[in-house]
DNA sequence: AATGAATTGACAGCGCCTTGACAGGTCGAC
DNA sequence: GTCGACCTGTCAAGGCGCTGTCAATTCATT
């Protein structure tokens, strides 16, 4: 399950965006100003936020700089009045990973948020893989109608996999990465993990067509079937 | 039905919220200071609280502060006058859920009434799990037919899982969310708190249903069965 | 002091992680 | 095409870290 923080003052854009994306099965927390903005993020985290840079208390940009300094790297996207390019910009230096300008369409901003959130794979939260919906957050894979579990380090491999879609990872380097730098298990050990999650996101377990082998080398994981 | 706290000094404003939202189907109980906010506040719960900062015998967000000490979440709408900005910023910290500034329209409130209990769910504070009715503003549950309570971190640990439900946490993360950034205890008294919790809303603890364990990583809530 | 909440510690049992073995597959050498 | 060396798929079993459980202790409130 997504979910997204609505940094907006202008109550009819607010509550639009807040019914479409909820409409679409997303979490939203709508917000007016700043303040409540702060408050919301410091309480939760969120897979996505969206700023608006016109704030009645204040620059939305004063929220992406404190997000930041925080170390908080959910992404944001901002949203932009017509000529408001120099603030628009200067979000980009300060982290934020796309802008939109208004006035923009519902579907639109849809789709960067997607674009978004592949690119950034920070938010290998909820994804899916061919006809498996993976939901890291919660650990729970649904799959032909069946909900599965995933177990720790099968939802930890995952998520490394998916964070670089369609590179080749050598085994030593997925202990490092997923393992960590003192890892003690064998090579062997992905292997294992790797065949148990094949059995519960792949159609065809001995056929797979997204954790694929490259031989001699490693796994990679394909995203787009 | 919606049952109102109004928190209000002036006499007439006070009367004309009653009137309104009386003549709206809400229940209301109007109270004229702290003393009585709070009297009300710790025998009945409320749908949604309104409240005036400038009181006669304290500072208004002296009862916000406390009700969310003690782990009630009921929403709460704060009225201003001009020039509190600060006040105001400082109840959105303190957990408010939205602000109006005097003077403001009966309608214009209603509508912000209506938004924070969808945005809220309403339900931060009265909601059922399973055949488990949990009331967090009295810290009461009604389950088989027996009336049990929720002692103090017991419904703090409910409300925050509630908050993110479906969504697995880290006992450290527990802990710095509901205990606070320089927590004491150890991880296992999170566990000790959900053995307790369990035997209270699982209709089978050894097999719970709702407060679900994700081995080597924490919990999650599962709202819907 | 007394009551009830909050926390800690101990122990048992379960489940994840790892390992090792074997079968089957892949690819280069010839 | 065949062979052999190496790699990967598969799976069962054991160790051990994690959780459930609960009693005992500390803490807070009155």
């Amino acid at each position: 399950m997504k979910k997204l923080l609505v940094v907006e003052d202008d109550m009819g854009i607010r509550e639009s965006l807040e019914d479409y994306f909820k409409s679409l099965d997303y979490l939203v927390c709508a917000t007016a100003d700043q303040r409540a903005a702060q408050a919301a993020l410091s309480k939760q985290s969120f897979t996505l936020v969206l700023l608006d840079l016109r704030l009645p208390d204040g620059d939305g940009l004063d929220i992406l700089k404190s997000m930041r300094r925080d170390g908080n790297l959910t992404p944001v996207i901002i949203l932009t009045a017509r000529g408001e390019e120099e603030q628009r910009i200067h979000g980009l230096e300060l982290g934020a990973d796309d802008y939109l300008s208004k006035p923009f369409s519902l579907h639109e901003l849809s789709a960067r948020i997607d674009a978004v959130l592949r690119r950034t794979g920070s938010a290998a939260f909820s994804f899916s893989l061919g006809k498996a919906e993976i939901d890291l957050g919660s650990h729970e894979i649904l799959f032909k109608g069946h909900r599965h579990r995933l177990i720790q380090k099968e939802a930890e491999l995952l998520a490394f996999l998916y964070k670089n879609p369609g590179q080749v990872f050598r085994r030593e380097v997925i202990l490092r990465e997923v393992w960590g730098y003192d890892a003690t298990p064998t090579t062997r050990t992905v292997d294992t993990h790797i065949f148990n999650l094949r059995k519960k996101i792949e159609e065809e377990p001995e056929n797979p067509k997204h954790i694929v082998t490259v031989h001699r080398v490693g796994y990679r994981l394909i995203v787009e079937p």
